[in-house]
DNA sequence: GATGAATGAGAATTCATTCAT
DNA sequence: AATGAATGAATTCTCATTCAT
């Protein structure tokens, strides 16, 4: 960190570039430092003057940086789509998911790295489970009641209705940016159908 | 493997279960071969043995034996599932279902070893292609040509289909059997839940 | 440790061995465990199949296994000094330290060991009072306690009276020992001048 | 050095302070210039605008400056003590160690160094041997001789006299300012205790 | 004068793998 | 077949030292 400025230095940057590039190619425990050091084009001592041991620099990339710093504007977006008022269900997926995919797309290492570490490093869970359970799952809850009591979709439990929508839109994501590489048109087609079996999937 | 009777010795299989359990716990690159030899309760040089590196330990289990050994009855139970003629398709979903997810909750570490491993080793990958896309996708792309010709569901493209399908129930397994621990009762009812979910979605 | 027989592998005494030497050359902390493999013609890791870290080698020498199983006899030889009935002081004197002094000279290094990393390692500190400070002085305590009241020595606090004894046969074999190379001759008569001292300052 | 005033800078000096206190706490090898540095509140390179290396550090401590800048009024009293026509043996040993024990408590830390590093560094041998066999030694053997040849004292060999003085002082010095916390008083009584033991130890 | 980022050699430690028994 | 001692390359991490600012 830079005294002054309390923002990251040049070379913690690339560290931290170099970071997430190896971590989600190899995964975190096969990743060495020298490789890391190397990628970044600095000496591997340069790696702990910045992160004390390894898995602070793990948790740099899945912590507080990335959740805090990077992700506040996302997480802003994200509110000011459950602020406004949608006509349908439809459109409020619509709306709430085109960004969020967006995002992933443009982290995908990041977020592979968030997806894989997740089992072996309870630190991680923990900052996800503040992130997701405390931060965004309310939002989320509160307009699914929204709509069930409008009736525009069925009465299950929320939190089954919450899996229902996320999965296939998750799967539409692995799918689409993970596995194929597919055309724009076609991603974006794919996404429609996702949509629509959703809506169709939840109605009363 | 025995010579004689191409069978897997009692040592081996000590080490398969042990390596099972510490892969799936720690994650593969994270294990040491000395920690699977100790829960196996045999010397460390026994290990290489049976297989001559780590890895080869690793491709056994998600490989040959798993895929081989442990999954054949697996896969004629599916197949008898796709000769019989169901009346429904949301029949043939639970039918096709119900079975298989009780196979992946009975191997939950190797299923588990499968998904963390699989970014890392193109080996793994081409087991999964091999059996997936060769074996078992053509079965499942055959029965849903059916359907949708008889007009039970829409006619997206079959690709499409199946993730739509599959992906509510990998999530309906991931959130029951990895994540949060439900009664059985309850694990029922989020089953159907997602079954009428799928149905519903896929219809015209 | 050979589990048959709970004794030292050739490989570990080797190891100790060349700890023992290097550290009193060089001081624990300017060691490295590379030249202790070296000069014990091991591999590197193998010290660390004994020995999980340089610190528990540096306590296996000045630790459980010096003081348990090279001193016991020592200690015995010591303690049958006490039992004796010795006509003078003089005599117990001269009795108790002749033997002390050939232990201190055949194990100059792993004194020089213990006496240069006393200050730093607490560990160290509690073995060397466990047995000098419960086992030890005890018995000293109580043997001059004998000779103050039989009159031969002068009525001193006892611990001024243990430290008036030893720090002249300290002075003594540390510069016998450890500073001059001596004629055995020399030695013989400075430590007759040793003890006439002690006694003489001592008596009432 | 200040060019100028050939004299010390504050940054030099505060350099110094940390490293007496770091060094005299984990010992020479196990510190390290960057706590040193943070003790002294200055930037890590700072140091090597003062001291070339470590090592130089060192020997600034334990050389030149001490030896040279710190010690030259010690000598000066003690030469003194040496100009001085005593009564008696004992009056004089009273007079030439109560100003060294002095000296010692309040260098403790600088003391400790020297002899915890006196058998890792020729340098710091040489220096003490330069002081002490050059400058201190003959100075106390005219002494000694002086009194032997009065009568006052035994005739050993010299060099074993002066073992037999201050071995005893150096006992009482380590038991009571690095051992033990005494009282003042207490201590007192111990300085006299020693002094009686070597007078009397002594007498022919 | 002072800084502190950067370095790279070297430290302790781990671990897959080999091999004599 | 099984062992487990031994290996040495690789890994994480430390630290004295340099140098541009």
């Amino acid at each position: 960190m830079n005294k002054e400025t309390n923002q990251i230095t040049e070379s913690q940057q690339k560290i931290i570039d170099a970071a997430i590039a190896i971590f989600s190619e190899k995964g975190y425990a096969a990743s060495s430092t020298s490789q890391i050091a190397k990628k970044a084009g600095l000496a591997e001592g340069t790696i702990f003057r910045y992160f004390r041991t390894k898995k602070e620099l793990l948790l740099s990339i899945v912590g507080p940086y990335t959740l805090k710093v990077f992700l506040p504007k996302a997480i802003s977006d994200f509110e000011k789509v459950f602020m406004d008022d949608y006509d349908s269900f439809e459109d409020f997926l619509r709306a709430a998911f085109s960004n969020r995919i967006a995002l992933v797309k443009k982290n995908q290492a990041v977020v592979k790295i968030i997806v894989q570490e997740l089992p072996f490093h309870p630190e991680i869970r923990e900052q996800i489970i503040e992130l997701f359970g405390k931060k965004i799952l309310p939002l989320v809850e509160t307009k699914i009641v929204h709509f069930q009591q409008s009736g525009e979709i069925i009465a299950l439990p929320v939190k089954t209705v919450v899996r229902l929508i996320v999965t296939p839109l998750v799967g539409y994501v692995i799918s689409t940016y993970f596995l194929f590489q597919n055309t724009e048109q076609n991603n974006q087609e794919e996404f429609e159908s996702t949509i629509q079996f959703i809506v169709k999937g939840l109605c009363p």
